[in-house]
DNA sequence: CGCATTTGATTGCAATTGCAACTATAATGC
DNA sequence: GCATTATAGTTGCAATTGCAATCAAATGCG
């Protein structure tokens, strides 16, 4: 079989992964009791900033989510005490979004849960070797979409 | 650094890839005049099936939406005449889906724009051997998160 | 058989997303 | 400097999704 056959099926199975995967973690969570996967990964994308927060657009880039649908996601957030908005003092455009104590406290909980489910559904069926090449081909690609994305507009 | 530390790295980028890729992917149907991946998508799942058509809950196992949201994506394919929904004889309560000679056109309109799409945003990043290894370690996974679902129910 | 349970599919409604328009500020160029 | 253009973020609105409830037909079982 051709390499880009090969791809092909590739992309398929990873669709398909993808949807299957979220689905399964997305119901962990909820029979948890925890909110959803985009809060884990916007607390954590803060968790992880140093000075616990980051501009939105940066934190659009980071969740790769749409700026409007960022703001909105923040909104709900915010209105969970999880996050606080700050205006930006040099950019008086901009905003920050910060992690607040509570925040961070979810975003502890919900872990747990989630490292179960990646452990669980994703991580024990794959050597790590294969793990890797996953790892490996998987940032290439993202490497270069990223770039052909902002050329693109 | 452990299996379990690759596998979550990979969970990560994978996470990251798919949204990356599927809106890349997007972008290039809609600046084409073409309908969404889902579309598509629905459109393979019954030319694939010999007999042009499926019940409404094997497409949704196969494309992984939930029932209803098949329901609503049914809807709009019929709508655009895309596709017909057909009474089951045998089990009254059941419909088929079946694709029309406009679904089959527009199904091989796509595919060129979807299919270089692929191979430009992800197929050429991947050797052989890594979109080979890709494919077969997310066909594992998959099968198993089936079973799992089912499973939990 | 006759009733309870399950399965197939749809619907109502609220939450989320996507897109285009809009406001405010910053940067650029003349 | 001032007009033009670009960037940051939000908002309105329509489309899509998710969840629970519903309806109808099939199946299982005493």
């Amino acid at each position: 079989m051709a390499q880009q056959d090969s791809a092909r099926h590739a992309w398929a199975i990873f669709l398909t992964a993808h949807a299957v995967l979220v689905d399964a973690v997305e119901a962990r969570l909820a029979k948890a009791g925890l909110p959803p996967l985009a809060w884990y990964d916007l607390l954590w994308a803060l968790e992880r900033a140093g000075d616990d927060r980051r501009r939105m657009h940066e934190l659009a880039d980071l969740v790769v989510l749409s700026r409007s649908n960022l703001t909105r996601l923040v909104d709900r957030l915010e209105k969970a005490r999880l996050v606080r908005r700050v205006r930006s003092e040099d950019d008086r455009r901009g905003a920050y979004a910060e992690i607040t104590v509570e925040g961070r406290k979810l975003r502890r909980k919900m872990w747990p849960v989630y490292a179960v489910a990646i452990d669980e559904l994703f991580g024990v069926h794959l050597t790590k070797a294969e793990a890797e090449s996953v790892g490996r081909a998987l940032r290439k690609v993202v490497a270069a979409a990223r770039g052909e994305n902002v050329a693109a507009e």
